[in-house]
DNA sequence: TGCAAACGTGAGGATTACTCATGTTTCGGA
DNA sequence: TCCGAAACATGAGTAATCCTCACGTTTGCA
């Protein structure tokens, strides 16, 4: 997973090898890259964002930029992974000591109101989760993430019930999980005030269905 | 509304004028154009699909196909707006006449049934709504057809519960219809098996909503 | 029947992701 | 310390594709 960053692609398939800043210098210029991307996204989406403003503004030639990133894709898809690296943490931990019915409500409530601000709050994040959909490469890595983040969920609930089929907890956790995606993207595209009221009722619904009435 | 199919464009604004097809001619050509357009967002998605290529299976020059649509998206728009009207036709339908609890049990069970298979099936509306979604005229189609959508279950829900608070259901039926298509999204982009549990899983939470346990 | 408006055409303009031949810097080993 | 190879850097050029536009043709109507 070391070198991950560096690939990305259409259908699924890692992208022919680019090379991997093994230099001091080379790191810090794709960190300058990453920068550049990440700015101009959150001036202009990533749809209008330009491989040649990106290299101009990073203050590297283009070929450069296409040294370490094989398209234009990978360079979004390695700013949505720093992403999901970073919340995967956050959720593991918030939900890592729940041990009780209450504790889950309480954390799951906590949990979907950071996730509702890092969404408001992050241009790049809003643009990427809501926007380019269209790339399959993404659209798996927000699936993977999402399993992984339903799986911390779907521990939680068979510690809870442990009667119940474990089969059917996991597609409970998943499917919630995604809803609360999906709410959040939904959130965000309405007003302001009906985005809240969407949460809220978002909200209101997976802790009915987690932890009963 | 009459002109519409004509238009769509970026930021949800008009785009710039293009002539409607008038005469005979003209509009059997506009047909073959859409046609040829939808052979090919089945066979290769929307994204791969070439604005030339289009022309050249329609048998008209390139020049003819932006007589009639400002740009690509507009004919993917005017496909779109071709399946939404049809379903929600479909829809109102099917819960006009629900007049009990029972009665919208049994036709939102269906309901679901029906758009899943609908989706399953027509590899063009799979390819619009769960791909394009880059694209804010797309998206906002889609908003206005899931609220259309929405009104249909507010109104049945209004006349079951007549005195809980209308401004809530409205946010319920909305949030329920929206999660509904996330579903289905969800649930064709993984495995037959897990998509089928999905949207059973949707279903239970969502009737659990509508009509209480 | 003639004319204006609608329609039809396809070569070419404009944009942009991406390549590649060539030059420069870094670094480990002799 | 020096050399060679690998890593790195460059940017003019290529290819693909959306879309325009100037000019010809057909249609409908007064």
């Amino acid at each position: 997973m070391e070198g991950s960053t560096v690939s990305g692609s259409q259908d699924g398939q890692i992208a022919s090898p680019r090379r991997a800043p093994s230099q001091q210098r080379s790191r810090e210029r794709v960190e300058r890259m990453l920068a550049a991307a990440s700015a101009l996204i959150a001036e202009q989406g990533s749809d209008a964002m330009r491989m040649g403003e990106v290299a101009e503004r990073a203050g590297v030639s283009i070929g450069s930029l296409y040294q370490f990133f094989p398209d234009k894709r990978a360079i979004i898809w390695a700013l949505a992974e720093r992403y999901t690296a970073e919340s995967q943490a956050c959720i593991a931990a918030a939900l890592a000591k729940v041990s009780d019915a209450e504790g889950l409500r309480r954390a799951f409530s906590e949990l979907v109101d950071i996730y509702y601000r890092l969404f408001l709050a992050e241009p790049v994040m809003r643009d990427i989760w809501s926007g380019t959909q269209a790339d399959k490469a993404l659209r798996e890595l927000e699936l993977a993430d999402s399993r992984a983040n339903a799986e911390f969920l779907t521990a939680v609930l068979k510690r809870l019930r442990p009667t119940a089929d474990p089969a059917a907890l996991e597609t409970t956790a998943f499917l919630i999980w995604q809803m609360g995606e999906a709410t959040m993207r939904l959130a965000i595209s309405v007003g302001r005030q009906e985005g809240d009221d969407l949460v809220a009722a978002y909200k209101r619904m997976a802790l009915r269905e987690l932890v009963g009435e």
